[in-house]
DNA sequence: CGGAGTGTTAGTCG
DNA sequence: CCGACTAACACTCC
């Protein structure tokens, strides 16, 4: 489920509560989440620690000292809860209705850590992974990602030339593919290509140069507001903060087929496109 | 109850 | 090498 600005959010609570953290036991009720084998993982998880947490794309990248990195990817329905000896509580991931409190009946990976404190990896539909990969091979396994489209790397000629190299497919597609730019998935790329005023079934052979820019422009700014807002929906402080993740108040179409458009007030429709439900305006977008 | 839909992506098939 | 489709899985909604 989560997008760029979700696990942003999730990256940053979690960098600021595992930072240094040693982890002394992981316990497995779901092997099969795991990349690795299970005694690969205990044998580069327990007793190492925490460096740093870090994203690329929608996945977690945290640092250990053992020389590894753990990649944590939600996909769909994964959900990580970090809970403190004392009780309070942080929750980064797709919510679970009617199910509090943790580890429950989806937890099916736990780390314990020296301070008393818990990580627990929830997902319903079990799509989500960890993988342990070697320092060394980072750069490896995320060669095939496309740029971040927060960083610098991503510029207007960048986005040009990797649409160049599909201009069969539909622009949403396109946007969707993470080798054309990391870290978009459905909700980001419908919000985008509205602010744009492109057609997700748009042929990217048939942008105008113009059109292209305005992508460009438009997928930073709705990242950036997400980002801003903690992302959409469903990350939720439970020590009484109070809730976050407030972009789904801000979205523009994403879930609101049969609105009126907020920019000309026909009614926005959905349709699918590279596969996926998609909500858009007819009028203002071409 | 059946069927469609769900924030992802790796794999298959033409 | 594309691009479209589907499976992986569990649950909600109509």
């Amino acid at each position: 489920m989560p997008e760029l600005p979700e696990v942003e959010t999730i990256r940053r609570d979690l960098q600021a509560v595992l930072k240094g953290r040693r982890v002394v036991s992981l316990r497995v009720t779901r092997p099969k989440l795991l990349r690795n084998p299970r005694p690969v993982f205990t044998k580069v998880m327990v007793g190492s620690t925490i460096s740093k947490v870090e994203r690329r794309a929608k996945q977690l990248v945290l640092h250990l000292s053992s020389g590894f990195v753990l990649l944590i990817h939600l996909k769909m329905t994964g959900q990580l809860v970090w809970q403190a000896k004392a009780g309070k509580m942080l929750v980064g991931g797709h919510p679970v209705s009617g199910v509090t409190g943790v580890p429950n009946r989806y937890t099916y990976i736990t780390l314990a850590f020296d301070n008393g404190s818990h990580l627990y990896f929830n997902d319903v539909r079990q799509f989500g992974y960890w993988r342990l990969v070697p320092i060394s091979k980072l750069a490896d396994v995320f060669s095939p990602l496309g740029p971040e489209p927060l960083a610098r790397e991503f510029t207007r000629e960048s986005l040009k030339a990797a649409l160049a190299r599909r201009s069969r497919t539909s622009i949403k597609a396109a946007l969707l593919d993470q080798r054309v730019v990391a870290g978009i998935g459905n909700i980001y790329a419908d919000e985008s290509l509205f602010l744009a005023r492109v057609s997700p079934a748009k042929r990217v052979g048939d942008l105008s140069a113009r059109q292209v820019t305005d992508i460009w422009t438009s997928i930073r700014a709705v990242l950036k507001k997400a980002v801003a807002a903690r992302g959409t929906s469903f990350s939720t402080y439970r020590d009484g903060l109070g809730r976050s993740g407030t972009y789904w108040d801000k979205r523009l179409v994403y879930g609101r087929a049969g609105e009126p458009c907020v920019r000309c007030g026909s009614l926005l429709r959905r349709s699918v496109v590279a596969g996926r439900g998609t909500v858009s305006c007819r009028h203002c977008q071409h």
